[in-house]
RNA sequence: GGAGAGGUGGCAGAGUGGUCGAAUGCGCGCGCUUGGAAAGCGCGUAUACCGCAAGGUAUCGGGGGUUCGAAUCCCCCCCUCUCCGCCA
């Protein structure tokens, strides 16, 4: 949400951030609304005085008196105008509040200009392309690939998109997630252990809802959602809370598995590991001072960064224009790891600064020194890493002439052997 | 899941219909005092919204109701604790 001080302001700044978008919002309907608002708002409160000043003055009359009685009689009409001005005042507010709801967070000065992914700034690109495994099919075709990656047994299970990952492969996404929680750990980032079914009040907070219900799963009976990725659970943990100001910048890291329905998203892009209904996920998430959120995003970035680099794999970044930004954040950049096989890239991390952005949705705050008064944080996540992506990233450069997978030297300390097969036995 | 007890400010804890945003204590901040500190004394110490301002309004777990007036009475929901049941 934004500030509601800010866009009365400046609403011409939130136009043309709306329009760096490239989204449709009707700006002038949320004007007109806040300013409904506040002329009722005034309204109620002139006679909530009014029936504040009488209540003091009846307190000190004795009850049954003339006085208190004729008091009584005139209060019931003030009352009733004001219970009913109320309750058009709260219908205003709700339909205000869920306006603001609409408008989606202002880009950052440094977001490029543009409507489409193609528009999107490589930023940086890493690894040699062209010299990783030339003979690299993708991954679905390797050979023993259904054997370790049971999708048919997941789909009889539970449904497409759930695969049971048997014997190296279980234990190959169990290493990744170790190594990743470690180096993570070692960048200075706490690791936590979350929830991961959020209720709504959660789900609102971080932007799931409304709009995106569609993309969660829904418990019967309890209306619990099955998280989406580990940003819902671990920003809500501070909700509602003021935080110290020197124990900023909060840094976390979470493993959870992640559940997406992903409805209407089939089609050549979605086989094997590109995209599951349920997947592991490292998520790092950054609770910091606002002074500080362009130099933490590009911390955030390198620590994203490096877990690739030490798996020695090739990747890109790119710096997302306005129209691919997402409707929450005001700059993110999206990690492309390369994929041999598939001769594409594949997207393993996505690292944003929503501004205060959550925060304010969230009411996350800390004690400015400054102003002593409590002010928002802003709040930073990126994947530090998504699995299944990275999976298939892996067994395709790495595949050997021996239809084995060489482990990087990084990852064998945690995986065990220096070789992942697909042969039985 | 059953039975009972509770949820008030940073914490503890009073308050059962009116002048209560809320006593008191602790904690915290500032000042006095002191060589310095402790103690003592004094003052201060929630959040949000509206308003140019003066000022006004809201909030006692959440929502609804009764009433001229609700922290206080009624209803629904959530959470915590104790006992029982079940259970990795």
């Amino acid at each position: 949400m934004l500030d509601p001080k800010f866009l009365r302001e400046s609403p011409e700044v939130v136009r043309a951030a709306i329009a760096k978008k490239h989204l449709t919002v009707d700006l002038d309907a949320v004007l007109a609304l806040d300013a409904a608002w506040r002329g009722q708002l005034q309204e109620v409160e002139v006679l909530r005085a009014q029936q504040k000043a009488a209540n003091t003055a009846m307190a000190a009359l004795p009850k049954g008196s003339p006085e208190f009685v004729a008091k009584v009689a005139e209060m019931k009409a003030v009352s009733a105008q004001a219970k009913e001005k109320d309750t058009a005042l709260k219908e205003t507010e709700e339909r205000w509040r869920q306006s603001m709801l609409t408008l989606p967070n202002l880009p950052h000065a440094t977001v490029p200009e543009g409507r489409t992914p193609e528009e999107n700034v490589t930023f940086s690109t890493h690894g040699d392309v062209a010299t990783v495994s030339p003979a690299a099919v993708p991954h679905w075709e390797i050979g023993g690939f259904d054997r370790l990656f049971d999708f048919a047994r997941g789909a009889k299970v539970t449904g497409a998109g759930f695969p049971f990952y048997v014997g190296d492969a279980a234990r190959l996404v169990r290493a990744l997630l170790h190594f990743f929680l470690d180096e993570n750990a070692r960048a200075g980032y706490t690791e936590v252990a979350p929830p991961i079914f959020v209720n709504a009040a959660s789900a609102t907070a971080t932007g799931q809802l409304p709009d995106k219900e569609g993309q969660m799963y829904e418990t019967t009976p309890d209306h619990l959602y099955a998280v989406p990725t580990a940003e819902v659970p671990l920003t809500n943990f501070f909700r509602d809370e003021i935080l110290a100001e020197e124990s900023l910048p909060v840094l976390r890291c979470a493993y959870t598995p992640c559940f997406r329905r992903e409805a209407g998203s089939y089609g050549k892009d979605v086989r094997g590991l590109n995209r599951l209904h349920q997947f592991d996920k490292v998520e790092l998430l950054k609770w910091v001072h606002p002074a500080t959120s362009y130099t933490e995003l590009d911390k955030l970035r390198d620590d994203a960064e490096r877990l690739l680099q030490k798996l020695g794999l090739p990747y890109r970044v790119l710096l997302m224009c306005g129209g691919d930004l997402g409707f929450a954040q005001s700059k993110k950049y999206d990690i492309e790891v390369w994929a041999a096989g598939q001769k594409r890239w594949l997207e393993v991390s996505s690292c944003s600064n929503f501004e205060a952005f959550q925060a304010r949705r969230a009411q996350i705050r800390y004690r400015s020194r400054e102003t002593g008064r409590p002010e928002l944080v802003h709040t930073l996540n990126g994947s530090g890493l998504a699995v299944p992506r990275v999976l298939a990233a892996l067994l395709e450069n790495n595949l050997q002439p021996d239809g084995r997978v060489k482990i990087p030297p990084a990852l064998v300390p945690f995986f065990g052997k220096e070789f992942l097969s697909f042969a039985p036995g």
